[in-house]
DNA sequence: GCACCGGTTTGATCTCGATCAAAACCATCC
DNA sequence: GGATGGTTTTGATCGAGATCAAACCGGTGC
């Protein structure tokens, strides 16, 4: 079935969003540069330390971008799919990718050449603003992450996530269904915590009636009551010295109570 | 003391990174909207989803950035010291503060309306170009922090901190002597300890031989041996399933080995 | 049907690192 | 000098979450 399908790649660059505000010239010059780059599921696309030759946009498929630790042991830090891109931040500051990148399925990207895009960006200021943006955004995110990881504690970094989760869908009342779209270990990586870890929380939780676990499917019969637990603990930021680190405690009162 | 001295707004403006490369115009335009800003040791500069009206740049002092948990925990993120930049990313995308920013000691700021630095983005390429690459490396150095919090066990992560510390200074052979510039519990904080644990990490340490430690000074009398026990533990990403999260274990037999 | 395989769950155990509490330092400032 | 306040250390204890290991599914292929 993988006969490398062909992409419309002018039709489908503009589409995308640093992309779609470039002037014609550079992004004749763009498309005349980019290639095309196809891996197969369980392929990496580049290890860390790689040289950064430039931005992959996934155009099919899926990609998990993790730390490996010289322990063996992997911290999977995000996933890209269809329409966003790869490697803008080392590619703009010219350092080597700091993430291995793997092919959760069999992926096509398309490939931006680094000097080009270098070319673009200072030659076309409307398309400089956009870029960073994009890479702003991404700073964003990461730090929205590292502030759930740093300071929620294993359950409260489940609800988080799971409330994230609803609010992409469409807004409804009271009940919500989750379809997880990704395997569970990959999940409890991004959260920090391990399957074993993750699993034992989802089950706790469903023994609080918060959720209902059915293989991949999660529903939450009241995300009210989800958010309730989310947001108690006190109110935010009382100045009280560097009482450093700590993340709260698992406090399962706070279910009942929510 | 503090009768807020002045400052030659353009002539140190000139000498900060991505202002250093405007154009004559829209640079007068800049210095003509920046206005001073003075904060007091330990007051705040803005707190967590206070609205981000434009970049702060350190003039003199420092800044502490954080998260606050609701439990009253804070988190250090990072500390801001004389010629760089608060607030860039989240002023590009136009979101709130993440972080709450507090003055270490009496700090001056220069703080940069943000409609007129959209203004000087949109309109100087050679600008843009360089406040992308600002956002672009702090996103780097918030992945590295990332990953070693992630992956490393408590004391590797004080020995990378330590290295990275060392390598900052001259490069000079087997011994090194480390200045620390800032409380211990903000560094434990940093590196994702409390100030107890850090402590008594730092005393494993030294009764292992690796480091002297002499109230905020810290004696390296091999740095080689230093990095040896960081970098041990095996090769490079060993491709193993998605072994998830768990980082390296204290192993304190890799230390007489190193 | 059965073997096989990836993902997921459960169980038993261990430990790193947090928490609570008190003492030890160490400056300044009266 | 002693009182004061912040930082760091030490001690005792607890627990969230990791680790190791085995069992349990739900497919898919033969």
């Amino acid at each position: 079935m993988n006969h490398k399908q062909q992409i419309d790649l002018p039709e489908f660059l503009r589409g995308i969003e640093p992309y779609a505000a470039l002037e014609d010239a550079a992004f004749g010059r763009l498309v005349a540069a980019a290639r095309l780059v196809h891996v197969e599921r369980g392929e990496t696309l580049f290890e860390q330390g790689d040289a950064c030759r430039g931005v992959h946009v996934v155009a099919a498929g899926r990609i998990k971008l993790s730390f490996c630790s010289p322990h063996g042991a992997e911290k999977v830090v995000g996933i890209v799919s269809a329409g966003q891109g790869i490697g803008e931040a080392s590619m703009s500051i010219g350092r080597s990718h700091q993430l291995h990148a793997e092919a959760l399925s069999d992926t096509t990207l398309v490939f931006l050449p680094q000097h080009v895009l270098i070319e673009c960006v200072e030659s076309d200021r409307k398309f400089a603003c956009r870029m960073m943006k994009r890479i702003a955004e991404k700073f964003h995110r990461l730090l929205v992450d590292v502030e759930s990881s740093s300071l929620l504690s294993g359950a409260e970094r489940i609800v988080d996530f799971l409330i994230r989760e609803i609010d992409l869908g469409p807004a409804r009342g009271q009940a919500a269904v989750i379809e997880l779209s990704l395997s569970k270990s990959i999940i409890a990586s991004q959260l920090n915590l391990t399957q074993e870890h993750f699993s034992r929380l989802l089950r706790q939780l469903s023994e609080h009636g918060m959720i209902v676990v059915d293989g991949r499917q999660i529903s939450v019969p009241d995300v009210g009551r989800l958010r309730r637990y989310r947001d108690s603990g006190a109110g935010h930021c009382v100045n009280r010295g560097t009482r450093s680190a700590g993340r709260g405690r698992a406090d399962w009162g706070r279910l009942a109570a929510a």
